[in-house]
DNA sequence: TAGTGTTTACGGCTCT
DNA sequence: AGAGCCGTAAACACTA
């Protein structure tokens, strides 16, 4: 995961590594300026100032933020880019049109420009944007994100890239590069399902969900880094089938591991043994209209934020005709922590916690926050004192090894009310 | 043809 | 040191 941070470095070659390489990201999990007190406390409470992880400031609200600071379009190296989606801007009053995925990520990590006290420890006089660094969640977590926050609960690939992108003005660069990655991730790993398009959607891809059973991957909710590896538990053959490969996913003909390992190979339709393509051929029951999601996700979901485009957004479909039935167990299937669960009744069993890095601190944002200028604003620079004192702290330590930014995220695990 | 999906391979990094 | 996770590249197959 690491590299996640580090391998940005890899973008020299596109653009211009000024930007940002080299230089402490700046993230902040801190979806909340107003009521983000999760992560302002978070972030000044002891112990986190040395994390170091603070790199990573996500910093708020995105979409509003754009404009005070944001280079905007045509920053340099980022052409084309305006640094937030139309549908992330506050500033643009006419509803957005809702993107392709559910719900409609109410507030965006974009971390706008946030943070340029950090660099002023190194005295620099201009100030850097960093808008699009690159992201600290992996591409599994981003990933998860995206399904969990959709209002179906799965989504289609270029839905995820959309999703991804809006969030992420990172993500807009390089695409092929990523975008391969998150195809890679997709089929490498056990957590996402393949849910075949029912015949009434006809369409390009599959849709993508989480494994019901892969609840725990992101466990106190920090999407930075899984605790472990999920791997469908139920292997045919017992045991544990290795990570290594997806077993319980339909692979290729041929390709071991179709041996139907995973449970959701067992009891889902989508995991049939039919190729990628050819699984939308065979996809009995996708056909089957399940329960709308809503039945599972409003407990469930992670973020449980009433989206804005709840009524309207065309996903919201495929709540009614794609609900996989594996869905349909996940709420059994779940696996929260106990801990976490005990103390968070009110979240989702999978991303209780309110992490930093949780979800819950992307998306959860009250809408009405994006739209406040005072929390707007507020949240540009370095909103919370706090933050950018462990944040520069953080920097400071981590400075140069960008891989002191995850330490105190999931390489120590914070202990935080738990 | 472009997009999607699967695999393999490799290297970096962290943790044990 | 080894295991495991992650990111990236690339080849290949299939489908809309």
């Amino acid at each position: 995961m690491l590299s996640a941070v580090k391998m940005e470095g890899h973008e020299h070659a596109d653009w211009s590594g000024s930007y940002y390489y080299g230089e402490p990201e700046c993230y902040s999990a801190s979806g909340t300026m107003t009521s983000g007190l999760s992560m302002n406390a978070y972030m000044s409470a002891p112990g986190m100032a040395g994390a170091g992880h603070v790199n990573a400031h996500y910093m708020n609200p995105v979409g509003v933020g754009a404009s005070s600071q944001s280079p905007g379009p045509g920053m340099p190296g980022m052409p084309g880019v305006s640094g937030l989606p139309p549908s992330m801007s506050s500033i643009s009053p006419p509803p957005p049109p809702p993107p392709p995925y559910g719900n409609a990520p109410v507030m965006s990590p974009v971390y706008g420009q946030a943070c340029a006290g950090i660099r002023s420890r190194e005295s620099k006089p201009y100030r850097r944007s960093y808008t699009h660094a690159k992201p600290p969640y992996s591409y599994i977590s981003l990933i998860t994100m995206a399904i969990q926050q959709s209002g179906s609960k799965m989504l289609t690939l270029n839905e995820i890239y959309q999703w991804i992108m809006d969030l992420f003005p990172f993500y807009r660069q390089n695409q092929q590069r990523w975008q391969n990655s998150i195809r890679h991730s997709l089929s490498f790993n056990d957590c996402f399902i393949k849910v075949p398009r029912s015949p009434d959607r006809p369409g390009k891809g599959s849709f993508w969900a989480l494994h019901p059973d892969s609840g725990n991957m992101f466990e106190n909710g920090c999407y930075l880094r899984r605790q472990k590896r999920f791997k469908c538990a139920k292997t045919a053959g017992g045991g544990d089938q290795e990570a290594a490969g997806k077993p319980g996913k339909p692979g290729k003909p041929g390709k071991p591991g179709s041996e139907g390992g995973c449970s959701s190979g067992s009891d889902s339709p989508h995991s049939s043994p039919s190729s990628s393509s050819s699984s939308s051929s065979s996809s009995p029951p996708s056909s089957d209209l399940k329960p709308p999601r809503g039945d599972l996700l409003p407990s469930s979901s992670p973020a449980r934020v009433p989206s804005p485009f709840a009524h309207t957004h065309p996903n919201l479909h495929l709540s009614h005709h794609h609900a996989h039935p594996l869905l349909l167990h996940e709420a059994a299937h779940l696996k929260p922590d106990p801990h976490h669960a005990h103390h968070y009744p009110h979240h989702h069993a999978h991303y209780s916690f309110n992490h930093p890095f949780s979800i819950n601190n992307l998306m959860s944002e009250p809408q009405h926050h994006r739209l406040d200028p005072v929390a707007q604003y507020g949240g540009y620079g370095c909103p919370v004192p706090g933050a950018l004192v462990a944040a520069k702290s953080g920097l400071d330590a981590a400075h140069g090894d960008s891989s002191n930014y995850y330490h105190g995220v999931y390489g120590r695990p914070l202990v935080n009310s738990t």
